[in-house]
DNA sequence: ATAATTATTGAGAACAGTTATCAATAAAGG
DNA sequence: CCTTTATTGATAACTGTTCTCAATAATTAT
């Protein structure tokens, strides 16, 4: 008798699966709130178990709060210093050098987290 | 008349530069205060500080405190789930993939932080 | 169905790490 | 030296997160 299913945590995961901009928790509870009554106490006990769960990713920020991710496919950021945007980078070949990397240095990868700070191609793009 | 040198500011460094475990402001302070009066405030000045200037690098660790490290040659990192170390981890080829990775995605990268968890080299001879 | 059990919730207190405040200190330059 | 002003140290304030605990509600047993 574990882990059973209330509306609340729903709610979090299904928010959070509609929001592409990778929220922080203040960001989701905000959200939920306007639509449902939750406590934000229920939204952090709920998104740090989901993310022990492995339903949803935590994205360390270099500079600040956390923020979240439900895309569990196999992807990296960028963190635009221009728009301040967290970006999406999907890469194929950058999965194969790290398992390289984790043969090479007898070493058990479980997770990876690239983050990577410069500009978008939207910012650069303006630049010019 | 900007940016003085004084003597924290030189401890701090110092000290981080003879830490080569990624240590955080906090056992910073506490290895600098054994050997001199410093405000740990001043360490959290003059460590955000050292980071904006690019004399140190901040590793922002997903489940907790950030980490800092003097080391400024291109390096990843590996946090053990076994022992909790921070390992350095060096690879030629990586850098070379985000390069093409910038390239491709028209975006610019002026910074690559890239932290693995999993098990270390020690820990997995041990489980054996 | 109904009752019993217990995980989960919500509100607020507590906590930890960090930043801001401000008078005192001490670098840097004249 | 003397002046200027960046930096320091102590502490208060702040922010994001976790803890506490009685009330609630999801599951299991009756």
């Amino acid at each position: 008798m574990k882990n059973r299913n209330t509306k609340q945590k729903q709610m979090i995961l299904d928010t959070l699966k509609k929001d592409h901009n990778h929220p922080t928790i203040q960001e989701l509870f905000e959200q939920i709130v306007a639509q449902e009554e939750v406590g934000q106490a229920t939204v952090y006990r709920n998104m740090s178990r989901m993310v022990e769960e492995g339903l949803v990713n935590k994205i360390a920020m270099p500079n600040g709060v956390d923020r979240y991710d439900a895309d569990l496919s196999n992807h990296y950021h960028l963190v635009c210093r221009k728009c301040g945007r967290l970006m999406d980078i999907f890469d194929d070949k950058l999965p194969e050098r790290l398992m390289k990397i984790e043969k090479d240095k007898h070493i058990q990868i479980d997770n990876t987290s690239i983050l990577l700070e410069g500009i978008c191609s939207d910012c650069l793009k303006k630049e010019e």
